[in-house]
DNA sequence: GTCCAGCAAG
DNA sequence: CTTGCTGGAC
């Protein structure tokens, strides 16, 4: 295996080609930390805006570490993944205060935190430390079951270990950070999923796939993710300019956001034009006297990666007089009052977002 | 609409 | 092996 000339190439090819990304050039390893969590299934577009910020608010571990989680998960609102910004807070938490404030510096040590798996681990470890153990991310798999013909699924166990071991193999101890960010970049660069332009690529004359015409067939990757469907009626209850609010808790989607209070049907005919006597917060107050508005025509539709959910909005409006009656039902509820401004400072999922802003 | 990005946790 | 997000390309 011809594996020093690939390796030789792709670190000739990446000085010429990279990125000025204002996470690279720098050996700290909370900047790369963070950046590389904000960039786990994010696109680097996507991603930026919310590392600058990141930063500007929280320039150090420790700032981190102080802010409270609501902050962070606001931070974070329409990124997605909500997970990544809990666990980030939670390992600045954990290494300030039960590792003297040190970042791990060994690839072994990276994998214990909250949040870091074997990708992260390798990015922090080599990016900040220079450690010789490569990252294997979806550009890996790309330019390597291209380059070198592997058509094993790298979705299966027996996958992840090929191309890991593969991956071990071609990194160079001399600089091993460098050819880190060149076989990513030159994934997300050159050899990307769809039409890439292999008759300027620097590996054409020795790439299986290009060879062979097997672009389109590499990676391999068997998909089927079963999509479940499912049937929101959010209900958007106010009084005196204050809103009944709900914490998502553990155990389903969206785990520390805010929504509303909802009622989850398992039919699309249920919540196409919601009666309000079929809502149950609604015959909680009707005693109250709400006026009831529906503006459905069709249901929102969010897609995420396992569920397909379809939601529609009703507005349960009371009397300013209302508001502590409200209030206590909120409270007996789990619910809570907030006001607009609350509202928007707290992180909340996209779809609520999206609803909010077309009510205005 | 479908595919892609494509890592980590339970 | 299943679940968790959103946005852009095609």
């Amino acid at each position: 295996m011809d594996s020093s000339y690939f390796t030789e190439k792709l670190l000739r090819w990446y000085p010429h080609n990279r990125r000025d990304l204002p996470w690279r050039d720098t050996r700290d390893p909370y900047i790369i930390w963070l950046s590389e969590i904000i960039l786990q299934q994010t696109r680097v577009a996507q991603g930026l805006p919310y590392f600058y910020e990141f930063v500007n608010k929280f320039p150090n571990l420790a700032q981190l570490a102080a802010a409270p989680e609501s902050e962070i998960l606001r931070s974070w609102q329409g990124l997605g993944y909500y997970s990544r910004a809990r666990n980030l807070h939670a390992c600045a938490r954990e290494i300030v205060h039960q590792r003297n404030g040190k970042f791990p510096d060994r690839y072994k040590d990276l994998l214990t935190l909250k949040g870091v798996g074997p990708y992260t681990a390798a990015a922090i470890a080599s990016f900040a430390f220079r450690e010789p153990v490569a990252v294997v991310d979806g550009n890996v798999y790309r330019v390597l079951s291209r380059y070198f013909g592997i058509s094993t699924d790298i979705g299966s166990h027996a996958g992840k270990k090929e191309f890991e071991s593969l991956a071990n193999q071609l990194i160079p101890k001399s600089n091993p950070d460098e050819y880190n960010q060149a076989i990513m970049e030159f994934g997300a660069l050159q050899c990307v999923p769809t039409n890439p332009d292999c008759l300027n690529c620097p590996l054409h004359p020795d790439c299986f796939a290009s060879k062979r015409e097997l672009v389109h067939n590499l990676p391999v990757k068997e998909k089927k993710t079963k999509v479940r469907p499912r049937y929101f009626v959010y209900h958007y209850i106010h009084a005196a300019g204050h809103i009944v609010v709900r914490k998502r808790a553990a155990k389903d989607i969206w785990q520390g956001l805010v929504d509303f209070p909802l009622e989850e049907f398992s039919t699309k005919e249920a919540i196409f034009s919601p009666k309000p006597e079929n809502l149950s917060a609604f015959r909680e107050l009707a005693s109250l006297g709400p006026v009831f508005e529906t503006h459905v025509e069709k249901p929102w539709r969010h897609i995420l990666s396992h569920q397909r959910i379809f939601a529609s909005f009703v507005e349960i409006k009371l009397k300013a007089a209302q508001k502590s009656q409200l209030e206590k039902w909120a409270t007996e509820n789990g619910y809570t009052l907030t006001d607009e401004q609350g509202l928007e400072e707290m992180g909340k999922p996209k779809l609520i977002v999206r609803y909010l802003n077309q009510k205005k």
